[in-house]
DNA sequence: CCTGAAATATCTAAAAG
DNA sequence: CTTTTAGATATTTCAGG
């Protein structure tokens, strides 16, 4: 089922990640490839799962969200039931918009796109004082966004990079 | 020139950020418009740099970057000059799939997109270790990308959440 | 601002090499 | 894999309210 990707695979991901909108013959003239096979290889990717998802990425600011903030949680206790938990939590939380478990000084890195602190606040408050599983958080507020997007490096080659 | 965004274009976002190949009329008939007002506004959101890109989200894993890492840089001196030259750095990194400045115990928290910890080691000795402005790193390993995605939260009626 | 219709362009699937 | 064909969809523009 899962075929392997090759070259002609890693240039179309490369060229519908940087702009999901070109069009297939496009596509076939960058990958030289003809539109039929274009059209055959994306819904195979899409199908195989390589592909996740098609997607827009809205500027946050322009919608209010001109904050945002990486916080480190830790937890008291490491219970799978009760990480569980918190884990549900954040991912329910729309101005969650990353969340990892990781290993390390804490459990979970979170990063919030909130529209001012009053917000950020506010929801440390239901989230985390309000969660007794969580023992200590920490919270950096982003300066710049130096570099945000969720790119996967592509390598048209198909060779390490 | 910047419009003001109603509520129209906040079905319009957040549908397409669901799903950016939602056709045009798909769209109006979600938002009751026409297509033709569906794409006028498609076209405007664009210009005005509410859209930023249209993009396809790619399985990480499925090109061999099975390993995430959240790292946190302390720099040395906070020199714009030289803390410029870190985050040039970093963005020229195609691992580093985010960087955020930041305020807070540290400078710049990363997301690194590896394929294994050896190549993430060989990075640092680049990125960290071979900087004179790195004063120290702390390395998160993740363990479980529970919500990753760059979904600004969309309120279809405008209001605030 | 909107709609609806017409003109383009694109996508998709099938057939044949 | 390719090309070609043809029909279905989608996008874009334009006339007019």
């Amino acid at each position: 089922m899962t075929n392997k990707i090759d070259s002609y695979d890693h240039v179309l991901l490369a060229a519908i990640q940087d702009d999901a909108r070109l069009s297939q013959s496009e596509l076939g003239e960058r990958a030289n490839l003809s539109t039929a096979a274009v059209n055959r290889r994306l819904k195979q990717l899409a199908k195989d799962g390589v592909i996740e998802r098609y997607t827009a990425n809205i500027n946050p600011k322009s919608l209010g969200y001109g904050l945002t903030i990486v916080a480190e949680v830790k937890a008291e206790s490491e219970r799978a039931d009760l990480l569980d938990e918190m884990r549900e939590g954040f991912r329910a939380c729309r101005q969650i918009q990353q969340c990892y478990y990781v290993t390390g000084d804490c459990d979970f890195v979170l990063i919030f796109l909130v529209q001012d602190m009053d917000q950020y606040v506010e929801l440390t408050r239901r989230l985390f004082h309000g969660n007794n599983n969580v023992k200590a958080f920490k919270t950096l507020v982003v300066m710049d966004r130096v570099k945000a997007g969720m790119h996967v490096p592509v390598d048209k080659s198909g060779e390490r990079s």
